[in-house]
RNA sequence: GUGGUUGUAGCUCAGUUGGUUAGAGCGCCUGAUUGUGGUUCAGGAGGUCGUCGGUUCGAGACCGAUCUUCCACCCCA
């Protein structure tokens, strides 16, 4: 057989020991909030039944969705009939599986199905990677990791909130805290779209208004008369979108022209109950024009975007009254967020914040000139691990030189010589590959030492 | 899915209208230093020019296809 030259699908990627590490810091840092906050982990597979998947994400969604094609001989049902009628009749008769596109839609799913299992309100954490046929761009994989956090079984602005907080605290572990919670409600769209003169029309009038910050108000405009909407309410939209106010003043500018709606009182109530939890809104922003998941969210959506990084958005997520509804379960109103690990990571990476200890492999690595000097050192290696230190002893007997070059070059801060001198007299040189300092010093004053730091 | 863009050493990039043997910096290896890394100096290794095909006496350069990268649209973490 020919060689061949290895590759990865576009889009995927391999991670090497640094990212990895990286990448756990991050998940670390969500999963321990994600527990704080009192969810509990469940895992779901990434294979589902495709008629699991489809339909849930709208058109365009469905084209994204990776299929399985069937195993076996997956053309034995297939007629001359079918491959006539395109692809899209072809489908249903050699896939039935696909690789899940979120975590939400498997997570809806799994509550129907273990309905008789959970205690509601139901909370539950969810990390795990999905995949979209979508074409790469920075920031953009066709595989990556979603870290949720979902409620379901009540509907309580103050599951909203929670969250809000939730993401705060993520992002303030992280050290990096140049972020906008932006913050809107689908009734309060549906009512936009009205007020406009596009009643029922609300998802093409969305998918023109979250244009709004990068194509400007005039082109928007444009698109939203040709949809066939009144510019002079066009005008008075965008007047209250453009006010740079409070979220109490917004909320009173829009009731002016919506009256009293739903959405208005929730997200009154919202920050309520933000105020009271002590939380704070300095980075929570009312935006009337964010729109986000209309296929399926019902009430407040979220959106968090890196204010200092060009990158989609980082984490999103809103309430969804009827998700488990197509699977046959009535009235379980859920809302929960979702975090895009891998564009967490991006940012992370731009504005170098990873601490430079998470790539720390061990605190210390045990050196050695000949083979008597490496049997003594074995002993050293078990006392430090016992003591919790994490440690390693370079495994070939070769110059001092190239152990010392290894130690500094993977990150290792603390180094210990054992020479025969060392042996005799039970004290070893010890040395911070840092400072570059170095002291002779018992097993036990190198354990203190190394454990006080 | 539509339109564009990128690919030369491990990394970042040069490479003239198509013309001998494809370069630099950094990194890597060896030595100066047989008990000390990160500095310095000397030497060395490393490339089927993304891949396949075409034009040509001759292709890293031109043409086509394909893969990959990034960008815009669409949509989205």
């Amino acid at each position: 057989m020919s060689t061949q030259k290895p590759s990865i699908p576009k889009g995927t990627r391999d991670f090497g020991p640094e990212e990895s590490s990286r990448r756990n810091y991050i998940m670390d840092i969500i999963k321990s909030n994600f527990k704080l906050y009192g969810f509990s982990q469940i895992e779901t597979p990434a294979i589902e039944n495709l008629s699991t998947l489809t339909g849930k994400y709208g058109d365009e969604g469905d084209k994204l969705l990776f299929k399985i094609i069937n195993s076996g001989d997956y053309l034995k049902n297939v007629t001359t009939d079918d491959l006539e009628g395109g692809s899209q009749q072809m489908l249903s008769k050699i896939s039935e599986k696909g690789l899940r596109y979120d975590l939400t839609v498997p997570f809806a799913r799994f509550v129907v199905q273990h309905r008789n299992d959970i205690t509601f309100p139901f909370k539950r954490f969810q990390i795990q990677p999905v995949w979209r046929a979508d074409r790469p761009q920075k920031g953009r994989y066709r595989e990556f990791y979603q870290c949720d956090a979902d409620i379901v079984g009540t509907d309580s602005l103050w599951n909203e909130v929670n969250l809000t907080m939730l993401i705060q605290d993520v992002f303030r572990d992280l050290k990096y805290e140049q972020i906008t919670i932006k913050i809107n409600h689908r009734d309060i769209l549906s009512k936009l779209a009205s007020f406009v003169g596009l009643p029922g029309q609300e998802i093409p009038f969305c998918v023109a208004i979250d244009k709004l910050d990068k194509i400007g108000d005039e082109k928007v405009t444009e698109e939203l008369i040709g949809l066939g909407a009144d510019s002079a309410k066009i005008a008075e939209l965008f007047e209250i979108f453009g006010k740079e106010d409070s979220s109490a003043s917004k909320l009173e500018a829009i009731a002016s022209i919506l009256g009293s709606s739903r959405g208005i009182d929730e997200l009154k109530d919202y920050f309520k109950f933000l105020k009271l939890a002590g939380g704070s809104d300095a980075n929570v922003e009312l935006d009337f024009s964010l729109a986000r998941g209309l296929t399926y969210y019902t009430g407040v959506i979220f959106e968090v975007k890196a204010n200092d990084v060009k990158i989609g958005s980082i984490c999103g997520g809103g309430r969804y009254d009827n998700l488990t509804g197509v699977f046959g379960m009535e009235n379980v109103s859920g809302v929960g967020i979702s975090f895009g690990l891998d564009r967490i990571y991006d940012v992370l990476t731009e504005k170098n914040l990873f601490p430079t200890s998470v790539n720390q492999p061990v605190d210390a690595l045990i050196l050695h000139f000949d083979q008597e000097s490496f049997e003594h050192g074995l002993g050293l290696l078990a006392k430090m691990r016992s003591a919790g230190i994490t440690c390693e002893i370079y495994p070939d007997v070769i110059k001092i030189k190239k152990q010392f070059n290894y130690a500094d070059k993977i990150g290792i801060p603390y180094t210990i010589v054992i020479g025969s001198e060392e042996i005799k007299t039970g004290k070893y040189a010890f040395k911070n590959m840092k400072s570059g300092e170095q002291q002779t010093l018992d097993i036990n004053e190198i354990i203190q030492l190394i454990q006080n730091d």
